[in-house]
DNA sequence: GTAACTGCAAACGCTTTGCACTCCC
DNA sequence: GGGAGTGCAAAGCGTTTGCAGTTAC
């Protein structure tokens, strides 16, 4: 999505346009490992050094709202965000909490399956799986 | 699983019995609506009046260790304790948070696919389904 | 007897809130 | 100019930790 599209996003709903809101935006949708707001912050304060945590959050719920993101909450307390919003599976890491999405028919299939079977409108979803990638075994040995 | 299993279950693993541990087992073992820590100390005080928050944390961690229950975090801040630790989809109601099982053939057999496809031994899974529960649509009206 | 467990309270970490200041529109 | 948005700091809240007292074995 590019600030042209993001712009008239935000505008139509009637949020205003600032730098901190198309900034952060354009980084979570530009990234494929669902970061934490941590990571955002620490990925802009050098570009944009007066950013706070807080805007971080505000426009994450903002995006949220839109429809743009989900959020993936995590037993260790933080919440991970993903700009793949459509059936997909995310892996991750059981040691260091890294993501990767996955896609295949396997999985549009199922879900085609699982929501004629369910008979209701499902909101959304999430599929994860956990193992240990290969750079922790690696550390391990 | 009844007294005499999860007191084999303890002492071979190294865990004391105590009166606690084995409450909060069966408790958490035999339900399925996926209970908060919280949940689960206002179902077992009455009848343990000194048990406390800190060892119903403990015992789940314990439980999670010997595998007989997974941990499922929520964007919401809170985490649910769910003893099923098979492939199956948590159903969850997006305005009161109540979860309930959904196990078919369907995701038995989309399990077998996605594991043979992704080439690595999987820890766990976890399949959420998004939508506003029954009830909740009542009170709305 | 002693090592593990419990209960309590304080500490923690991530997220939210309140409010004065700023900047879109 | 006015109201939404930002930045900062304080508050919130579920979970974890530390420790003295207790209990299983």
């Amino acid at each position: 999505m590019d600030d042209e599209e993001l712009f008239v996003l935000f505008r139509d709903n009637g949020y205003k346009v600032t730098t901190q809101r198309l900034a952060i935006s354009k980084f979570i949708l530009a990234r494929e490992d669902h970061p934490s707001a941590e990571k955002i912050y620490k990925g802009l304060k050098t570009d944009y050094p007066t950013l706070s945590l807080g805007t971080i959050y505000k426009t994450l719920h903002t995006l949220k709202e839109l429809g743009l993101i989900q959020e993936l909450g995590f037993e260790e307390g933080s919440i991970r965000y993903d700009p793949n919003t459509s059936p997909h599976l995310n892996v991750v890491c059981t040691s260091c909490y890294k993501i990767y999405d996955y896609k295949s028919k396997t999985i549009e299939d199922f879900w085609s399956l699982i929501v004629s079977e369910l008979k209701f409108k499902s909101e959304g979803q999430r599929f994860d799986i956990y193992h240990e990638c290969d750079e922790c075994k690696k550390l391990k040995k």
